[in-house]
DNA sequence: CGATTTTGACCGGCGC
DNA sequence: GCGCCGGTCAAAATCG
């Protein structure tokens, strides 16, 4: 937990893949999420839409194909620090404000498997949308990463899957070339 | 048998 | 102060 802020999972090879197809800049800019008047965990959406070539990117096995991208940047302000038990964490040392990151994804499948290995440990249904969203942690040890995965009520199609925080591990499975995609979009979001 | 999912309860924040 | 709401916990169930 709080262990972010620039650290980066330096996963062992793709060091520095220079050019990926993950352009997270350009295109035009459009906001789905704040559609409601709610207040919204989503400020301020920047939504990019990349094109994505029909890479093999094979997740679980069907996954998605000529997905398209919108990587969105979000400057969130979730600072809670309960935890009744658990490691007992510093009391009031920083409100440490974890940046979210949400991706949307076109695909059949709610579960994007990026290479890391996740647990649910929750799910609650959505206002405005009668898809349930899911909660996922990184079973990491020391790895406080958590996600969450959503679907749009107006695009069954369209999968939301939001990050929080950053992984200071490497990641365990050789996902083909994703690992490299995922790489691309941590550092590109590690703003 | 260990790891993970399921599901309702619980908790803190915020609006009224 | 109360109730709604989003997020998390934890015990039981399920999976491999």
């Amino acid at each position: 937990m709080e262990n972010y802020g620039g650290v980066f999972p330096c996963s062992s090879s793709a060091s520095s893949a220079p050019q990926l197809s993950l352009n997270v800049l350009d295109s035009n800019a459009y906001s789905e999420f704040q559609a409601a008047d709610k207040s919204h965990g989503f400020l301020g959406l920047t939504a990019n839409d990349m094109g994505l070539p029909n890479s093999e990117v094979n997740l679980m096995n069907d996954a998605c194909r000529g997905q398209s991208f919108a990587s969105t940047v979000t400057t969130d302000q979730t600072d809670r620090e309960m935890k009744s038990s658990s490691s007992g964490k510093k009391k009031g040392e920083k409100k440490i404000r974890k940046p979210r990151f949400a991706f949307e994804t076109r695909s059949q499948v709610d579960i994007l498997d990026d290479g890391y290995r996740w647990r649910k440990y929750g799910q609650k249904a959505v206002k405005n949308n009668r898809f349930p969203r899911s909660y996922y942690r990184c079973t990491h040890q020391g790895c406080g990463v958590k996600k969450q995965v959503q679907r749009l009520s107006k695009d069954e199609a369209v999968v939301v899957t939001t990050y929080e925080g950053m992984h200071s591990h490497p990641i365990e499975k050789s996902t083909d070339n994703f690992e490299h995609i995922l790489n691309q979009m941590q550092i590109y979001t590690a703003f």
